[in-house]
DNA sequence: TATGAATGAGCATTCATTCAT
DNA sequence: AATGAATGAATGCTCATTCAT
């Protein structure tokens, strides 16, 4: 019974998708290379080929996954130069509410990768790189903002950024356990107010 | 080579407190009976005297961090028949603030628990109680707080309630990453005082 | 919660009676000293107490076997001088059918400590002296059989007395696997004819 | 130390074989799969890559045994259409002396698994079929030989079947704990006389 | 590239036995 | 007599990794 040959780019690829996909719905508890290899249809000692060890198999994961992150808001903010700041703001925030709704695996995969991280030096490297790029995007979005007499003057953008951030987590966070969806849409509405409020300084509008 | 004999309360306590800090420190991956035993002193068997199964020692530690985050909010809560909702608010966020400085074990243990609940429906059981009785909480505090005439009357309490709940959450998990720790308490600031203006309906105090 | 204290020989005996039940009912495979003392409902360091070892209990078991089979036929050949030899006979196939009908349980113990009797050398020694002894009684029964005329003179007592003993161990093997329990009376009256026959040197009657 | 590699079907053959043995000279109290695997030369882990579970091996001996078992009288009784069907239950009680002779473990063995067919579903299952088959090709052999008028036409097939199988079954039981063997040959010149006697229903011949 | 077979180190769990009280 | 607590030595099983083909 011999597998078809396969480009290893091909190889690779396919065997981090399901490797990502055992993290989400067993925890990095139960991961078993064994079991990533028979999904993708190989055998275990095929995968060790393309990935010497299990770390190996891991780190791929994560590259994945920042390379997933990392598009998503470079793109957008890629051909724009000058739009309206808080305009680009929501589309950071309503991406966090599609995030939560599209890619549930996205999230718990990233919460894995965390917590891991706060044992790992090298995941915590990439970590820290991933969070300091967001950040970085966000001051320049909320100066942008202030130069631009959306955003109140008075805001401290290192803080700021980092409140933004730190909502968006807390809302993925929150609402992965969350049995009631229903309320998801009315939360996620008034955090949106409440960082336009905070942002504009202007109440209720 | 027999250790002392210990009362079994104490033995039981003792080893759920070590489990407790493997955890945090190794995370659910890394969770060795033997090594649990091991640091208590005790034989890996007589450890099973205590807990038949891993899955029993895991579950002594989930009662232990649940006993924990009740009674913090529950005895505070427990004297005030309708002192000033800001003030009691107030606490519970300053409550979230040291919570995270002295005890970023059980912040961490918290979320591995937490990962865990997604996967384990015992845990997920658990959680949902103390997610719900957190915001039920906060829901008798928002309401009364908008009787006093503290609060705004537009706001919807459940929906404000899992508001703070996922700002207290989010900060933690924005903090534990953060390896610049100057920002924490800026941070912070700035979210009571968003808070406190969402609460009150005035800007800025 | 203490155990009410009971005299050490009634202790003893409960015991063995159930760790013998628990032999016929698991086999020696699952025979737990734990088990066995929780069932008498006292502490299994208490269990050590009146049996040093497992191999101690199991001793005990054995010792009540061979009481227990002893005393059945010595007893009923006891009283009798010169009866019938084929009415004695009968009286012993007779008990057979009814050892299996009543006591299933020891027919399966019996078999357990046969198949360890051929490792156990302690054991193989006590069912050589059972097996010896019942061959001796029936080689007597048989040798009065052929003085009383009621036996063929032909028969060579000792041959016999193995064929009889083979043809009991036989049925209770047979039966103790048999579904169609329906059969078992017709084989085992057929099986009586057959001795007769045999020993009467008569054909059919 | 890696072990030659040696093909699947060997090595599985190779590991019922010694599992097969180690059952016969210690019972399955004394059966170890890292014993098993030691004795054939390979690593434990090993074992477990040919045999999942410990259950699994034993299953695999159950299949040996079977096996062994149902080809020798099937192989026999294949080519013949109507021979003589004394001569052929003949060859049938001759084959158990033999068995008995040459092999011993394989009577240890057939007891172990049918005391362990009591508590074993799928044991017993196969016991019963494997009885039931015996069974039936001694009533097709009893029926031909009424035809034939080689046996006396009172016979019931079904339950004269049941009595030749009960007699090469005790005639197992008794031997091996018999230490005198000098007498197995009589006593089994004795067994086959008295079933031809009660086959032909002609008395002494 | 791909595989079947093999391994070592480890893991949770079991169990008869011991011992201070 | 009786017990709770403790232990050592297994025991079946898992899993990432290796290697000859």
């Amino acid at each position: 019974m011999i597998t078809k040959k396969i480009p290893a780019k091909d190889r690779r690829k396919e065997l981090i998708l399901v490797a990502y996909s055992h993290i989400a719905n067993r925890g990095f508890e139960g991961l078993r290379v064994h079991d990533v290899a028979a999904e993708v249809g190989i055998n275990n000692a095929t995968l060790h080929y393309y990935f010497p060890t299990k770390e190996d198999l891991i780190k791929g994961v994560v590259d994945y996954m920042i390379e997933k992150f990392s598009t998503s808001y470079v793109v957008e903010s890629a051909g724009n130069d000058s739009p309206d700041a808080w305009k680009e703001m929501l589309v950071e925030l309503e991406d966090a509410r599609h995030n939560f709704r599209d890619a549930r695996d996205r999230l718990v995969v990233f919460i894995e990768l965390f917590i891991r991280s706060l044992r790992d030096p090298t995941i915590a490297e990439i970590f820290k790189k991933l969070d300091e790029n967001w950040r970085g995007y966000l001051v320049g979005l909320i100066e942008r903002g202030i130069r631009q007499g959306v955003f109140q003057a008075e805001l401290d953008p290192e803080v700021t950024a980092t409140l933004v951030m730190l909502q968006i987590k807390g809302f993925g966070f929150q609402m992965l356990g969350e049995t009631n969806l229903a309320i998801a849409d009315k939360v996620f509405d008034q955090l949106v107010l409440q960082v336009k409020t905070w942002l504009s300084g202007e109440f209720k509008n």
